[in-house]
Formats: structure tokens, sequence, C-alpha cells
DNA sequence: GATAGTTACATCAGATCTGAAGTAAGTAGG
DNA sequence: CCTACTTACTTCAGATCTGATGTAACTATC
């Protein structure tokens, strides 16, 4: 449990989807012992979160008593902010998501205002939706640094104004519910590795308006000495030259490959544009600059990534966010990888989208809180 | 133990250098409980590694009762295999180098006779030497991709013929006693850690005639899928332009910044060069070809790291090899990562020369064997 | 020189995890 | 319907680790 913090979350989560359905598949899914698996079953049973109901199919001995996911038990709230939305959603505790919605929101204002604000639109969306069971927890998604220890925001070039602000503090305020913080792109990859084959070290990359990665190590999100590992935005790429960037040095990748900066390219050649969905909008529809625009975005990620890779030699590379969408970025992100990695390191190496699309940062914060949720349920079960 | 491969080496290593000296000492500077010291501490007294004797001072209570490594133990020999050379030395149990030597080897020959040659070298030099107690194991650095679990030699770029080849086994037929193989830059970056404080992420990088890095977290050497992390070596950087590198691809950084790229540039300038190590007396010197291009190779180096290190977002940059022997060199690097990181990367970041210099594989080669000799010793004397 | 406070170490009980053995409940074949 | 084999799950003992408590041995103070 605590050397997986996704560790129940995935037992869950194979039981929900009925990749695994009795003790002994958990066992084998899991590369656990019988015996572990037959504790923490029987933890989460007391606990109420589970619930036995008959039995399967014998294969030949004994039949399998069918384990199934108590529902009414309750549900989490997630949220991925980002620039001008928040998109919000509400999970089973088997990480399932049950209801998606998306709502303005301006981060560009006083942090306690804004926090306000997204509490109302939380619970509007709560009203609306008909989920089961109570609430028991939140957890959001920020783009940019948090300090997951402290519960603050780090360093936020795209939340001026933000600086070491309090957020778990002020969202436990309003919501008197255990609430969990972090970083999108971490988040993001969380949430990959919940619903993926354990064990698996996983470079997860969300290419939107901004570019964030996270790594995925044995079940575990690394997230470095000051929370800021992952950060590839800020890499210098040749074809980026002297163009200046948010964070004050030039020639940055996210100047030439990021959401923003392909509006701005756009722009710049006349095309009417103001958001990164209208951006691939336009791709998709076959507008000759933009589909070049989102390519060489690809490209450029690409070599990047190369570089990570080689050094993190994972198991998967996943992209996600509004870029990913697009066939030509990810064709040109594969064929930089495949360019440009060792033959080592890209021998069996997947390289492919989210699981989750537009959602995946809310598996991934509804994962984050559901991992605290648990750990209370079982402790207070006992 | 099992979390921290380099636990019971860290804590000999402390009472052998006297930065800690009682169990009440040990657990303060390790940050684990007193109760795990004491148990540890008398497992290592039961199989002889460590030995009492007599008591320190008082400072206001009860006697400390003194610690020591029992020399007489034995110890362990430790190789740092390079192009055509190899490096010998012996460490006594607590992981400090007894002796030194250096002997020619040439490694492109057929695997078996190298080994051969190499264990006739090595029991040379144990000849020379006066080693307390009795040999204990042997460790070895090779300059590629090692594959640990299986104890072969993975893709040899610089080892032709060497594929697939099982080192272990033939090492531990010549030598029959524990035998540990890895790579090079992993076992420098091992090395290091054991004698860093713990539980900091390190980034080692080995630049010398090939460049590689290894990554320590948590104590934990990270190796990857493939047990290829922490190539560097092949990323793609524009000055390198389309010239031709061993692995097949054009551009990499290592056509520019390794040892190997140095000798080429300097010779097309009519600088009468053969080794890496002759291009670093020649920079010392004051030659100023010579301390260009190793200049213009640190800033290389840098900017690659740079990539890296907002990834990663380590504690420590740790930098050896023959390169990291000039002042010019470790400056380029520190002003490149200052230059393209983020300032949250960098901020506490410290960017220094490995602690061992030209010994430093030998003290992880050392370290790798002598855990598992740690973990016969406890598990025998039970 | 009794008392209180400090420091160092040992020991133990509780928690977690897991391998191995045990129990339960089926199928298949004669 | 009895025996042998499978499959599924439980239980238990042993290992590791650690927080809490206990013991030992000293210093300082009145």
């Amino acid at each position: 449990m605590a050397d997986d913090p996704a560790g129940l979350l995935r037992l869950l989560w194979l039981i929900a989807h009925e990749h695994a359905v009795s003790r002994v598949d958990l066992a084998r899914v899991l590369g656990l012992p019988q015996s572990t698996i037959s504790v923490r079953t029987q933890a989460l049973l007391t606990a109420g979160v589970l619930t036995e109901h008959g039995e399967g199919r014998s294969a030949g001995g004994r039949r399998p008593k069918l384990l199934s996911v108590n529902a009414g038990f309750g549900h989490v709230w997630a949220a991925d902010v980002g620039s001008r939305h928040v998109r919000i959603g509400a999970l089973d505790i088997a990480g399932t998501l049950l209801h998606v919605d998306e709502r303005p929101l301006d981060i560009n204002r006083e942090p306690g205002e804004v926090v306000t604000e997204f509490a109302a639109a939380v619970r509007e969306v709560a009203a609306e939706a008909d989920c089961p069971g109570r609430s028991l927890g939140v957890g959001v998604a920020f783009p940019g640094p948090v300090d997951v220890g402290a519960g603050t925001i780090t360093l936020p070039s795209r939340m001026p104004g933000w600086r070491g602000f309090a957020v778990r503090e002020a969202l436990r305020e309003h919501f008197e519910q255990p609430v969990a913080v972090d970083n999108d792109a971490n988040l993001l990859a969380l949430g990959e590795s919940v619903a993926g084959s354990p064990g698996r070290t996983l470079l997860v990359v969300k290419a939107g308006t901004g570019i964030g990665s996270g790594l995925v190590m044995a079940g575990r999100l690394y997230r470095g000495r000051a929370g800021v590992a992952g950060d590839i935005s800020h890499v210098r790429v040749p074809v980026a030259g002297e163009r200046p960037c948010t964070c004050g040095n030039r020639g940055c990748l996210e100047t030439v490959a990021s959401g923003a900066a392909l509006v701005a390219q756009l722009r710049e050649q006349g095309v009417d544009l103001e958001s990164t969905a209208e951006v691939m909008a336009t791709a998709e529809d076959g507008h000759p600059a933009a589909t070049t625009a989102v390519r060489r975005a690809g490209l450029q990620l690409g070599e990047v990534l190369a570089t990570v890779v080689n050094f993190s030699n994972p198991d998967e590379v996943l992209l996600g966010g509004a870029l990913s969408g697009s066939e030509a970025f990810m064709a040109a992100v594969r064929g930089a990888l495949y360019e440009r990695c060792l033959p080592l390191a890209t021998r069996e190496l997947r390289i492919d989208r989210v699981r989750f699309g537009a959602d995946a940062g809310l598996y991934g914060a509804g994962a984050l809180v559901l991992d605290e949720v648990f750990d209370e349920a079982i402790r207070s079960g006992r």
C-alpha cells in the first residue's frame, strides 16, 4: 500500500472493470501472493468498500467468490483546472468517471476568489449529477508546479498571483472533506498508471496549452526534489531561435510546440484563432497552415522526448492534452522518437495516447484523493 | 536493506570514517529509528563484520559503546574496465579503497580471452598488495550497457563481439567468489551515493572517452526497463550537424563532447594526440585548441544535461571521468546548466565533481559486491 | 550521596507482508 | 459414489521494521 499509492485503487479498478473478479485473478494480475490479496480484500470488505455477491463458474475446481465494488459507498469529485476553464467530474470509488462537465473559470484573479468560484462550480455540477452515496473527497489538478506536501502552489507561470498560495487549505475550508492537489501532468501520469499494468515505468506527457510531463516508476509517481520534475517545456530547441519565453529564457520548446505557441504562430499568419482547441479543430478541417504547425510541434516535442526516453528508459510513452488528439501530431512524435532514440530504448516501447483523452487528468485527480480515502476507511474500520 | 542496496554499506562507511561511531550517531545520520540500528549493528557484530572496542566519552549520560569495522573480515576487488586499460583496486568491507593499480587491457578481442587476462591481472595486483583478510568478492564496471539480472553484456558499441556474453558467469569461474557486474556510469553513481547523504537524488555523469550517466533516487540506482537508462550520449545536438556516430545515427552528443570526439577533432587540427588523457594533459598545459575544445565539450554536455535536470530534478549533479578533471570543463557545464535550467531546478542544486576522481568507479563496483557479501554474511551467521 | 535529568542502548509488541500449509468445494473418470 | 485431481480461498508462522517502553550508566545539583 505504502509502496504503491495506487495499490488499493488498482485492485478496485480491476474488479469494477471485470478484469479480475476473484481473489486468485487479482493475485495473478497484480503479481502479488494470494495471501496478500486475501488480507487486503478482507480489509476492504470490512470497510464496506467491497461486497461479495455469489459465486462464479468453476474452472474445474472450487467456484470463486465474486467480488464487486460497493458503489453506494460514495464518490469523489475531481477537477482539472485549465487557463480558462475547469473540467469537473465525479468518480466512483473504483476510479471510474460517472459524470463530467466543463465550466468557465478565470484563474488570473485573486486565488481566494477563484477557489470560492470553483467550489460553487463543483456544487453546481454536483446538484445536476446524480451520484451514488455521499461525497468522500476532492482532488484537483493545477496547470503548474505544486508542492504536494505543503498543499501550496509553487511557481505559477500561468497563474500569476498564486505563488505560495495554500490551495489545499483553502479548498478544505470550502468542502470540509479530504482534499488532494497536484500538478496536472503528474495527475495525468497517475491516472494512466492506475489503469495500466502494474510495475511498468510510464512517461506521460501533457501537450495542451502548455507542455508538461510526469514519470511513474513501479507504480510510484516521481516528483523530484522541488516537485518540479517532469518539466520539459523549457528545453532549448534550435528552431525556436531567440524567441522569448514566459520563463525569462529564450528558445524554449514551449515557444514552438505548445498550444499557446501554435495560436500565436497561426495568428501571425493571419489565421483568426484564440484557443488551442480552435487550432486543433482548424487542423482537423484540413487547413494547411494549421496542419503543418501541429505536425511541426509534434516533431519538436518528439526530439526533446527522445532525450528523456534515452535517459529514463520507460516502458511506455503516453501523450495527453489537446494536441494528442491529432493523428498527425502523434505520428510526428512517434517518428521523431523512433528516429532519435537508441534501438534498445524503443525496441519494446509503447507510444500511445492516454487512455482517457480529455478526462485523463480527472482520473488522476480522483486517484489521488481516493488513495487518502481508502487509507482512512481501512484505518477507521478496524 | 532491501529498499536501500547501500544500506549496510553506508552504515559501515559512516563508522569507518568516524562520521558516526555510536548507535545513536548512526540513527541520527541515517534518519532511522534507534531500534532499527540496534538490530542491524547486532547482526553485523554477530557476523563478525563489526566489533566493539570500549566506550566513548559521556556527553552527560551513559557512555556510548564504540563501534569499529573489523578490517580482518576481508576485502573485495573492484575493477573499472576502460577501452585500453583496466583500473583495479581493493576495498575493505567499509568500502574504502586500500590499493589501486592500472594495467593495460585490450577489450577488442574474444571475451573469454579478455576475461582470463583480466583475472590474471587482478591476481597480479593482489599478489603485490597486502590486503587484510581474505578476498570476499569481485565487482566489475564495463563501458557499456549491462544486463545486471542476467550478468551479461547487452549491446557493446565500444566492445565489439561481447554482445550477450555472460561475463558474470565467466568471471565467477575464474574467481570462485561472488561477482557483480554493471555499467560504469551506473557504478560511478552508486559509489557516490554510498558516501553521500542518504535519500538524496543524484545525477552522476561520466564524461570520459564515452559519455554515460546514472541516476540514484532515494539510495536506489535506477536502471530502467532494458537497463539502458542514463544514456545521454546519443542526443542530437545542433553543432554536431550530420557527423556520423557509432550508434548509426547522426549529430549525436558523443560526436562532439566525448573524449574520443576531442581526440578526433584535435587530430584534424594537426595536434598529435591519441587518448583522452593526452587531450586533458594538453589542455592543462594551456594549448589553446585543446582548451577551447574541452570547454566546448562542457557547454554541449551542459546543454543536454539541462534537459535531463529539468526533467529529473535531482539534488546533485556529479561529474566524473577524465574530462571532469578540467576546471574549464566544469565551469562550462555549470554555466550551461545555470543558464538553461529552470530557477526552481537549480536553486539548491549542487553541481560538483565526483568525490573520488578516477577511483569513483572502483568505489561503486566495490559497493555492488559488498552488498551481496553482507547479505550472505548475515544470512549465514544466523 | 540522594535525586533528578541526560544519554545510550536493548527489548518488546504491533504492524505489514509473504511462503507454505491447510481447508473448502468443486470436476472428471471409473 | 469413491478416488484423484483442480481450483479457490484462509490461516498461520516467520521475517522485517519501528514506536514505545524499559534498562543501564553516566552527570549535575543541592
